[in-house]
This record gives C-alpha cells, sequence and structure tokens, in this order.
DNA sequence: CGGGGTACCATTTTT
DNA sequence: TGGTACCCCG
C-alpha cells in the first residue's frame, strides 16, 4: 500500500477550489494522484464525472489501475482517462456535429499530414511551374540537371519538404505565432518561400476540412471550438465535475485554454507539474502554464512535493547539481531522500562508440548478475539512432531488450497499408487512404489512381492536366490557374466543407456499387477489393451487423497478402506483423476506436505488437530520454553524454532550447533509484551515424556541459579502453585535426587501457 | 501512363 | 542507407 506523507495527503483530500501540485522528480506524483481519484471516487463522485489527463495513454492505466485497487473495483475504470488528444477524440466523436464534423472523421498523425501537405505541394508547385515555362519561354538548361534541390520543379530552388513543411505548420499552429516569424526563427532556410508555404498551408486547410479530416493541432482546436458558442461552452463546462491533469509543465497554451473551458472558475480542477522537468518546448509547451494558472485561478491552493522516494542521496545530488545552475527553471528545488545507499555515480569515458556500447552491455550483465533483472535496467539516450551500436551489440549477446522512442511499427509501409483500408471504411473521403491503396494496384500508379478518385467522387484539388501542357492562352489563363491551385475548386470546397456526408453516396459506395475503369492488369485486384471492403463496410452482414474489428483485419490482410509479396521484402514477416495487429484488433468492438487510438497512441516499442508471450521474459529497456518520461529504474545507463550528442547540437541555437536540454539531462539522471552510469565515446565519427555512413574523420567528444566540474566532484570517473591495446599503437594515431591536448589525453587512456 | 534508372539530399525529441 | 524527384523508355 502507498504511505502518504503530509503533503500528499493535503493534495488528495483538497476539495472544492482550484489545486496545483508542485511535484519534484520521485516525489510520488504517480501514487498521489490515483490515490486522489480514488478518494474523490470514495466521496462520492460518479466516476464518469472524473476526467484524468495524462501525458501517455499508459501512464492513464497506470493511475487508474492503481487508483482501483483503492475503491471500488471496476468504479475506476469508469473515469475518463487518456492524453488531451485522445480524449479530444472521444469528445468529438460524441459532440462533432456541433462543429458540423462526422462522427467518422479521420485522425491524421504527422505522417499522415506530411502525406497531405504533400499532395498539396504537389499542385502548388506544379501550378507554378506552369506559369513560370510559359511566361518566359526557358526551358531549364538540358546537359547538368539544375533540378537539384528537392524542390525539383521549381526550377532548383529549395523548397521545405513535405515533412518540413509538416513541422513548420505544427509549430505556427500550436504557438499560435505568425508564420514569417516562426520562419525566421526556426527555419530560416525557408524564408524565401513563405509565401508559396502560406499557399500550401490554405490548400492544407480546405482539403482537411472538405474531408473530414483532422490532425493532431485540429483535435485541440475544434475541441476548444465547441467551447466558442455559448451552448457548447456549457456543454463543455457540464461534461465533468473533476478534472486532474497530469505533467502540466508540458501542456501548451492551448490545452490550458481547454482546461478553463473545462472548469470556468477553476473548483475540481487540479493540475500536477515540475518545471524542472519540461521538455516539450518543441511542442511549443510552455512550462509558465504553471505560473499561468495560479494567475488565471484566484485563489488556487498550492502543495509542494519535495521528498524524493526513488533515488538514493549521492544520485540526487548529482540531480540538484546538474540543476544548480540552471537559468530560469522558476524556484529552484533540492531534492532530498531518506533512502539509504551510498553508491556514487560513474562516468565512463570509452574509447569510442563501439567500446561504449560493449562496455555497457558489460555492465548491464555484471548488475544481472548482482541479481538486479534486465527490466529494472535501462539504456536512456537523447536521440534514437543513439542507441544503434548498443542494439547491435545487444543482439549479439542475445540480451533481449525492448526499444521505446524512434521508429514505429504504424510507420512500416505494410501497416499503413492495412490501416489506410480500415480508414476507408470509416471515412470514405479520407483521401489520404485512398491514395495509398489505389496505387498498390498493378498498373495502376499516381495518375490513374487521381482518375479513379475523381470517378469515385473524389475530385483531385488541382487541375494538373489544364495547368500544365494547355496553356496556350498567354500569361493570364495559367496565372489563373495558380491561384485556383491554392483553393482548387474551391466553390466545390466551401459548400461541402464540414457536411456530413452521405454514406450512401460516398466514394466507397460507389466502389462497391459499380467497377472502376482500371487497367486490365489490375481487374482481379480491384474485384478481390471490392469483395474484402464488401465483407467489412458497415451493417454488411444479415441483419445489419457488422463484423468485429479483429475479423476485419484478418479478411484485409488477406487481399493484401499477395500485394505484400510482389512489393515489398520479406512479405513473410511483414503479415506476420498483420497478424499481431489483427489481435490487438480483437480487443476492440468498433472499428473507428481502433483506429483512432492505433493513431493516437501508437504502439511505441519494439516488439509491443507482440504482447503477452514477451512478458514471460526478461528485457531491458532502451529509450530515449522524452520516453522515459515517469519512468524509473533501479539502474540506468545514460549513452552519449558528450557535447554536440547530449545537449544536441541542434539545440544548441538558443540559451533557452539549451536550458531545456539540461532538463532533459536532469530528467535521464532522476531516474535511476539504486545506480546511474553515464558513459561517452570519446572519439566518434563525424559524419551522421543515421546515414549509415560513416567517414574517417574521427574527432574528440567534450564530456557534456552539463556535467560541470561540481557534478564530475560527485562522480567516480573511471576511462575505458580496449581490453587489449592493439598492434604499434595505431589506435592513438592523432586522426587529422586532432589538437595536442586531444592527442595526448588519448596516450593517457591508453596506458590506462593497459592497466584497466 | 507506369515503372525503371539516376542523381541528390538528409540535422532531434512526440501527441 | 532510403526517400524523392526527374528523365526516358516501353
Amino acid at each position: 500500500m502507498f504511505e502518504l506523507n503530509r503533503q500528499q495527503r493535503q493534495a488528495v483530500a483538497h476539495r472544492g477550489g482550484p489545486l496545483l501540485v508542485q511535484a519534484g522528480a520521485g516525489t510520488g506524483k504517480t501514487g498521489t494522484l490515483a490515490s486522489r481519484v480514488a478518494d474523490l471516487i470514495e466521496g462520492g463522485v460518479p466516476p464518469g464525472r472524473i476526467c484524468l489527463l495524462t501525458f501517455t495513454r499508459r501512464a492513464a492505466q497506470e493511475m487508474l489501475t492503481r487508483a482501483g485497487h483503492l475503491t471500488t473495483p471496476g468504479a475506476a475504470a469508469q473515469v475518463w482517462g487518456g492524453t488531451f488528444h485522445s480524449v479530444a477524440h472521444r469528445v468529438l466523436r460524441l459532440h462533432g456535429r456541433r462543429l458540423g464534423l462526422s462522427p467518422g472523421f479521420s485522425v491524421l498523425d504527422q505522417g499522415d499530414a506530411a502525406e497531405v501537405l504533400g499532395l498539396v505541394r504537389h499542385d502548388v508547385l506544379a501550378a507554378e511551374a506552369a506559369r513560370r515555362t510559359s511566361a518566359p519561354r526557358t526551358t531549364p538548361p538540358p546537359g547538368p540537371r539544375q533540378g537539384g534541390a528537392p524542390g525539383g520543379g521549381a526550377g532548383g530552388r529549395r523548397f521545405p519538404r513535405p515533412d518540413t513543411l509538416a513541422s513548420i505548420y505544427s509549430r505556427v499552429v500550436s504557438t499560435a505565432e505568425p508564420l514569417s516569424s516562426v520562419v525566421e526563427r526556426d527555419f530560416p532556410w525557408c524564408r524565401q518561400e513563405v509565401a508559396g508555404i502560406r499557399a500550401i498551408f490554405e490548400g492544407y486547410t480546405a482539403r482537411k476540412r472538405a474531408r473530414q479530416m483532422l490532425d493532431f493541432e485540429d483535435l485541440l482546436l475544434a475541441w476548444r471550438g465547441i467551447g466558442s458558442a455559448t451552448a457548447g461552452a456549457e456543454l463543455l463546462a457540464g461534461l465533468w465535475d473533476q478534472v486532474l491533469v497530469d505533467e502540466y509543465q508540458d501542456t501548451n497554451a492551448l490545452q490550458a485554454d481547454i482546461l478553463a473551458l473545462l472548469r470556468p472558475d477553476g473548483t475540481g480542477l487540479t493540475v500536477v507539474g515540475d518545471d524542472a522537468q519540461a521538455i516539450y518546448g518543441f511542442r511549443a509547451a510552455t512550462a509558465r502554464n504553471m505560473d499561468v494558472f495560479v494567475a488565471r485561478f484566484p485563489g488556487t491552493t498550492v502543495v509542494r512535493l519535495e521528498e524524493n522516494y526513488r533515488s538514493i542521496p549521492p544520485i540526487l545530488a548529482v540531480a540538484n547539481a546538474i540543476m544548480a545552475v540552471a537559468t530560469g527553471g522558476g524556484d529552484a528545488k533540492v531534492l532530498w531522500s531518506q533512502r539509504a545507499g551510498s553508491g556514487r555515480p560513474r562516468l565512463r569515458i570509452c574509447e569510442d562508440e563501439a567500446f561504449q556500447a560493449e562496455a555497457v552491455c558489460d555492465s548491464v550483465l555484471a548488475h544481472r548478475d548482482d541479481g538486479v533483472m534486465l527490466r529494472r535496467q535501462a539504456v536512456l539516450f537523447r536521440a534514437s539512432h543513439h542507441a544503434d551500436l548498443v542494439e547491435l551489440a545487444l543482439a549479439r549477446r542475445n540480451i533481449p531488450y525492448v526499444k521505446y522512442g524512434g521508429l514505429r511499427i504504424l510507420e512500416a509501409a505494410h501497416v499503413k497499408d492495412l490501416v489506410a483500408l480500415l480508414r476507408l471504411l470509416d471515412n470514405p473521403w479520407d483521401e489520404v487512404a485512398w491514395f495509398r491503396i489505389l496505387p498498390l494496384l498493378e498498373g495502376v500508379g499516381p495518375a490513374t489512381a487521381r482518375r479513379v478518385m475523381a470517378d469515385l467522387g473524389l475530385p483531385s484539388a488541382a487541375p494538373a492536366a489544364p495547368a500544365a501542357p494547355a496553356a496556350p492562352t498567354g500569361p493570364a489563363a495559367p496565372g489563373s490557374a495558380a491561384g485556383a491551385g491554392l483553393a482548387p475548386a474551391a466553390g466545390a470546397g466551401s459548400t461541402i466543407a464540414w457536411a456530413p456526408s452521405d454514406p450512401a453516396t460516398s466514394p466507397l459506395a460507389r466502389l462497391l456499387a459499380v467497377a472502376p475503369r482500371v487497367p486490365e492488369a489490375a481487374a482481379d485486384a480491384v474485384a478481390g477489393l471490392r469483395l474484402a471492403l464488401g465483407e467489412c463496410a458497415d451493417s454488411c452482414l444479415p441483419g445489419g451487423a457488422t463484423p468485429a474489428p479483429g475479423v476485419q483485419v484478418e479478411r484485409l490482410s488477406r487481399w493484401l497478402a499477395p500485394v505484400i509479396a510482389r512489393k515489398y521484402s520479406s512479405p513473410a514477416a511483414r503479415m506476420s506483423d498483420l497478424d499481431q495487429l489483427a489481435g490487438v484488433a480483437a480487443a476492440y468492438r468498433d472499428r473507428g476506436q481502433f483506429v483512432a487510438e492505433l493513431t493516437l497512441d501508437p504502439p511505441v516499442a519494439t516488439g509491443d505488437l507482440a504482447g503477452p508471450p514477451l512478458l514471460d521474459e526478461d528485457w531491458l529497456v532502451l529509450s530515449t530520454v522524452h520516453s522515459a518520461k515517469g519512468g524509473e529504474w533501479d539502474v540506468v545507463h545514460v549513452i552519449h553524454a558528450a557535447d554536440g550528442m547530449f545537449p544536441s547540437d541542434m539545440a544548441c541555437g538558443d540559451a533557452e532550447s539549451i536550458e531545456e536540454e539540461r532538463r532533459l539531462m536532469y530528467v535521464a539522471v532522476t531516474r535511476a533509484r539504486d545506480v546511474l552510469e553515464i558513459n561517452l565515446p570519446r572519439r566518434y565519427h563525424v559524419a551522421r551515424e543515421q546515414f549509415r555512413r560513416l567517414s574517417d574523420r574521427h574527432l574528440y567528444a567534450q564530456v557534456s556541459r552539463f556535467l560541470t566540474d561540481e557534478v564530475l566532484a560527485l562522480m567516480d570517473v573511471e576511462h575505458a579502453g580496449p581490453p587489449v591495446p592493439t598492434d604499434e599503437g595505431a589506435s592513438c594515431a592523432p586522426a587529422s585535426g586532432v589538437s595536442e591536448a586531444a592527442g595526448m589525453e588519448l596516450v593517457d587512456q591508453f596506458l590506462s587501457g593497459l592497466w584497466a
């Protein structure tokens, strides 16, 4: 059972006005929140009138499970719990009609958004190119191709690519900052292209509205949007009696607005956070929300949790020393702990990256021999690819591990194919899904796909055909064509914007009713597709029932099998992924809910889909620091703690982002309970590892700037070199560009390697 | 119009 | 390495 201290009890028992809990790392925040939920239920608040907003779905589940142990079994399960985005989705499915939103709307994740932006980008650039080539008749020189820039169409210019556009868009919307200033500050290399970017964003918005698609930002905007009408505001304020928010330091201004709509006077509102752990500034989160909260809701009760129950004192000393020099991070909190334990954290300076990987594996195994199971240990890093060599080494030694952060299974092509099929069934106007599925057919490429979509009632936004070769009409006509490219079919677009569309005339209904015209090679596949979709469509069973999601996934995978065999490598492995997915789908009763949860909260770890069988075993955790938030392990291995990697050199532009990197390091070290080991490679390759192309040039890393002399004084520093020094000291021959000092240090390492 | 071949570029964290 | 855009051939 969870024993509460005085402050925790105060946070649990508080009733009435708004409550702000400042909870330092490891101070029992999760248990406190869970207890508060249970206490509210015990006190008579109906569970369905409580909403618990957390940073990940896992966090919500964990808290509600714990709350369930403290109160009537099953009651806690009725609490609304999840991320802002997933709760937004549920609210909008219920009440989105107020905004003209059909309940079957699609959710676009960042990748989907980039695809739509890519479609619009294509149209806008094509229109522009058409205008350009027609007026001055300068075709690009035939010889050395000018189109190096991936903006291609527009004469060698550097135009942002789809995923860059998605980041710019996301940043502009979530900060509510003007496009021009965001580009100027964060994407200065695009500043020439602001006009084009603006055009693409306008087209993107029109497209989403017409097709009933919402991206992540839209989910929050629409949620807030409900409150812009009086009736909607009343509805929102009446949804719940108690709203609790975790990780409040990582919410943004929009989310704060939503909270104010949910509990206008702040009663029944609880937020918990720690400004020293604010690490999502890049996503427009602002720890200022913590201060703003107090100002916005006068009479807020503030409770501070400062006793740490997680780490032994020497680890906390390092954490405190890292934050001691932080600037602008709110009031300096000093964590303290009554735990016994005196093992000092260790800094291991490794000869190079390969040796770092080996040293970490050695250490992991040594701790396991000491009785710390693999799952009680974690390897933490700043960027996903930092773990590459460690992963290789683990695989070579047959050490099982699960990796969080970085690539997701949902981003694999074959999984996206399947999800696209499911999305079609839910939202037949989902253009991205159609545009993904149709070119899977043999003989069908983008052009035919566009034509088929038009036949199905999904006209392509930009009339590419008239814009390009025709245009004999002089400069005026192409000019207007380019204008039309922005809000193509402007009339049609505006009339159907947000309008719930009639399923009976949907593109899906049309496909099922009449076989579309496709090249001969695709005829069989189309027939199979129509059959498969027909057997999964809503109310397709006798009696008006709909097959269960798990059944649908199986049925659609069966159709997908030959496609996958033809298009992708290792089809067997991919099909087994789809089998796993069917297993996950089987837990759902509603297809839309399944797809939405898959997008909003995708399986985060490699092997996550593998599920239960793995749970019997023991495995090591590999995680980005971001994904490790909220976690704790007995032994924590931090890797790549070198300047330029952690902090990332990409984040060293301004003081504010460096401070965020510092907090990131603070989060990393405060995950450790008993043992903290920080590693860095002394020597590393210049070329980016993520390109798999390592150059010969070596650089010599500096210890991360956050590990100052004051911090190092609290640690045991050790050098680790190759176990057996190799021939003629080649390993210490300075590479080009190495300073004298670095060369000497290399000699020292060589020597200490002899004695290691 | 689709698909194969070629040349080029790529910066980190995630709901 | 791998995604993208373009060229050219069938």
